[in-house]
DNA sequence: CACCAGGCAAGTA
DNA sequence: TACTTGCATGGT
């Protein structure tokens, strides 16, 4: 076991210890997982919560239906979760490819091979890769990692990585070194989302009060 | 008041 | 290719 392997493993067991289960992710069908991660680009939780919110009580969270809408209807619907123009821009779009793709049929691109759906999401504008990576691995079930700028953060901490790595070497780095396993990678990126947004913020370079400053080296 | 959140695309040089 | 900037609400 290499010690990038080891202390990986020794991160996610600390974080598992601290925090518990994530429940990752929120959300009642696939479509308002994929809906969830095109509003959560940049944004709170919380405020997508919000939007999403709005969209049930509307009867409205199902393509065909918000497919409907203009743009205008869709960004007021959403305009909690913040960028709400470019948000309702990218659903559209986003819309308009399951339209062509499957005819609006979501569940049938759980058919599709992993590089197959990934590449066809990331073709689409406003999907960029950690929001298609989620929708792969949350939604659609595939074995791919999802990181972003926490792991890239927290991963640097521990002398793994450059914090400027591109999302792909972070990617392939990650995979590399965790067992390949789905339940794994959903757990362990929940994890270190709920653990950077309460201890690792950009102004805090190193946390006394953190989970992992026990198996920090050089603190 | 400042800061930032589960990014991405477009513009500039 | 490598930076920068716009997008916008809401919580701390």
């Amino acid at each position: 076991m290499t010690r990038a392997q080891n202390t990986l493993l020794n991160i996610y067991n600390t974080m598992f210890k601290a925090l518990g289960p994530s429940h990752w992710w929120p959300g009642e069908s696939l479509f308002e997982i994929c809906v969830g991660a095109i509003l959560t680009q940049n944004t709170n939780w919380n405020n997508v919560e919000k939007a999403i919110l709005n969209l049930k009580d509307h009867d409205l969270l199902v393509p065909r239906k918000l497919m409907w809408l203009t743009d205008q209807e869709l960004a007021d619907l959403i305009r909690p979760a913040g960028y709400f123009r470019i948000k309702a821009g990218r659903l559209k779009n986003f819309l308009l490819f399951l339209k062509k793709e499957v005819d609006f049929n979501i569940d049938k691109l759980k058919e599709y091979p992993l590089r197959t759906l990934r590449e066809k999401l990331l073709s689409v504008k406003g999907i960029g890769p950690e929001t298609a990576d989620s929708m792969l691995l949350y939604g659609f079930e595939k074995k791919i990692f999802v990181v972003d700028a926490y792991t890239a953060r927290i991963f640097n901490r521990h002398f793994l990585i450059q914090e400027d790595i591109t999302y792909d070497d972070l990617q392939e780095f990650c995979m590399e070194n965790l067992a390949s396993d789905i339940e794994l990678y959903k757990e362990f990126h929940a994890l270190i989302v709920r653990t950077g947004k309460t201890w690792c913020k950009k102004k805090n370079p190193l946390c006394r009060d953190c989970p992992l400053y026990s198996i920090m080296e050089n603190k």
